[in-house]
DNA sequence: ATGGTAGATACTCTA
């Protein structure tokens, strides 16, 4: 199983470049974050003739996470139990053949001490139980998507202008902390232990020509998938072309077969 | 300490 993360920051705007992307890469399943549209609007033809099903929780000019696919999709959990009608459309989780895949789009927060700086350290704690409540270690499972956060310094372009900042705030990475302790490992850094490697970059300030970057997009999985890891990479290339996302797409691939 | 850019929407908000 070949997965990937990609906050693509708008599907209409980076349908092109995905479409290139799945050709090149030809992965099996792929999350993306900040779609920006609605169910409606979401290109699911195009998709569909690269041989990848959707399955997307979208609404208007913010979030929205999709899943695509080659093999089916079945219990699809749109959100968390307990969310209203109208919550913003941060989660989603499918079974593809035996492995849970679940896709976060996390609050950015803004600001430190700010009203949305509170309500995305609440999110966290509702994922920490929603993995309590209903997951298990056992199964095989990836956690991925745009988490919003950095965990450690090796993950910031300069730790110390970033500390306490938001994204590298001691609360947030101690609520990221928390979510890994349910049983969960940074298939990325299995791979990679240098400083240095990101996956977003500040569209401002020529961020992305000073690496001066975060690793905020994130792959967990359970230990035993986990541990059937092959590889792991950042696709910086992407981040490299004309109209980029600010992020760039994480893969990882699992000695796991998926329909 | 601030601003820088990008996207969606509509004359600003979010990131």
């Amino acid at each position: 199983m070949k997965i990937a993360t990609w906050n693509v920051n708008s599907i209409a705007v980076r349908l092109p470049q995905l479409v290139d992307w799945l050709k090149a890469t030809q992965p099996d399943v792929v999350c993306l974050q900040e779609i920006k549209c609605t169910d409606d609007c979401f290109p699911a033809q195009s998709l569909s003739e690269l041989g990848y099903q959707a399955v997307t929780w979208g609404q208007r000019t913010y979030n929205g996470v999709a899943i695509l696919s080659r093999g089916p999709m079945v219990d699809a959990r749109r959100g968390f139990p307990e969310d209203p009608g109208d919550a913003q459309c941060r989660l989603l989780d499918v079974m593809i053949g035996p492995v849970r895949v679940i896709n976060v789009y996390v609050p950015n927060g803004s600001h430190v001490g700010s009203e949305k700086y509170v309500y995305k350290l609440a999110w966290l704690a509702r994922l920490r139980r929603y993995f309590d409540e209903s997951c298990s270690t056992n199964q095989p499972l990836v956690l991925c998507g745009d988490f919003n956060i950095a965990p450690e310094p090796r993950d910031v372009h300069d730790p110390v202008l970033w500390e306490g900042r938001i994204l590298f705030s001691k609360p947030e990475r101690e609520a990221l902390r928390v979510i890994g302790e349910w049983g969960l490992v940074d298939v990325f850094r299995r791979h990679h232990s240098e400083p240095g490697l990101f996956s977003w970059w500040d569209y401002r300030a020529g961020a992305f020509r000073r690496n001066h970057g975060l690793r905020i997009d994130h792959l967990w999985a359970t230990p035993a998938l986990a541990g059937v890891s092959n590889s792991a990479e950042i696709d910086r290339n992407m981040r490299k072309l004309d109209r980029p996302s600010d992020h760039a797409p994480v893969i990882a691939e699992f000695m796991v077969n998926v329909p």
